[in-house]
DNA sequence: CACCTGACTGAAGTTGAACATAGTCAGAAG
DNA sequence: CTTCTGACTATGTTCAACTTCAGTCAGGTG
């Protein structure tokens, strides 16, 4: 029986004997989940940086932007920068952070997905390419030494406690 | 100025003239934006099938359950396939389909960042192991020609109009 | 000085996603 | 036929997120 389901191993192979409750997807959603975020964050890789940028490219109200703006900061992934343009007065400016940066894989592989599944109609469709190669991209699922796997090749372990 | 950005090309040049309608980002997350959607389809790649497997182990409340099996059934990420175990009834089930499977890359991105940014406390932590080879797995941006990019490396470019 | 702009904040109302509780329904077991 | 179980559905409520509209505030311009 082949399937396209992870093997779970050791005490987790009786799924029902541990609950997920340190799955790091819960916890990414809880900081990020929400549908402006994912916007937000969309508009910072495209260049966004200030507040007035943000509410009119995402077309979310300024009150739900600065709120999530603010959740953003707090979580660590933008960070305020404040700028000046020449014969304005100083202003916020939100910038990407590590973490920021790091969650565009994430922003990638909704973009691949949707463009695959979600598309009725193909207006004003873009997509990424690499610069100069100008080859589209992808998200790939690979293992450290370098192998491009499947959710079948897959094993979900326990990871040993940190030390915090 | 090095930054972490998308370069936008062609008429994407002006940000402020374009309108991110056809945003598959966006239309990804009408489909699958919920959390509890992405807790199922968790489930649904930890190997559940069945209605009070998906609701035990995500620890969401039956009507709602229901409500976003529906939705992903609909959506196309999952199928029913009805089971029957021996002096039982025949039962409904789900799996996922080829949709579903794509769907495992922001599954991955997810989880990779939130062990990064989003665990403060260290306990039942698991992590995805590629089988046999035992490194851990993240996900990582390519292009088809198998460049792994940054989102500075790339080009957002127009696509033409498909064929319908 | 009044005015303007960008970046918000506040209040009120709507929607929708989640919950708990309880009820339904199909079919095999007894 | 009644019981039991798994898979729901129905109802009612809570809570969060988003909306619109209006107001505030800081600081540079005329």
């Amino acid at each position: 029986m082949t399937s396209s389901t992870v093997h779970l191993t050791g005490p987790l192979e009786r799924r029902d004997d541990w609950r997920a409750s340190g799955c790091t997807i819960a916890a990414a959603l809880d900081v990020v989940g929400k549908r402006s975020s994912f916007l937000l964050l969309r508009e910072a890789f495209y260049g966004a940086t200030r507040f007035d940028e943000f509410v009119r490219r995402t077309e979310i109200s300024e009150p739900a932007a600065a709120a999530r703006l603010r959740e953003l900061v707090g979580a660590g992934l933008l960070e305020r920068e404040d700028y000046r343009e020449p014969g304005q007065r100083t202003r916020p400016g939100y910038r990407l952070t590590d973490a920021g940066r790091e969650f565009f894989p994430v922003l990638v592989g909704l973009q691949r997905w949707g463009d695959r599944w979600a598309t009725e109609s193909g207006d004003g469709r873009v997509a990424l390419r690499h610069r100069g190669c100008g080859e589209r991209v992808d998200v790939v699922v690979r293992c450290a030494a370098g192998h491009e796997v499947e959710p079948d090749d897959l094993d979900l372990t326990v990871l040993p406690r940190r030390r915090s």
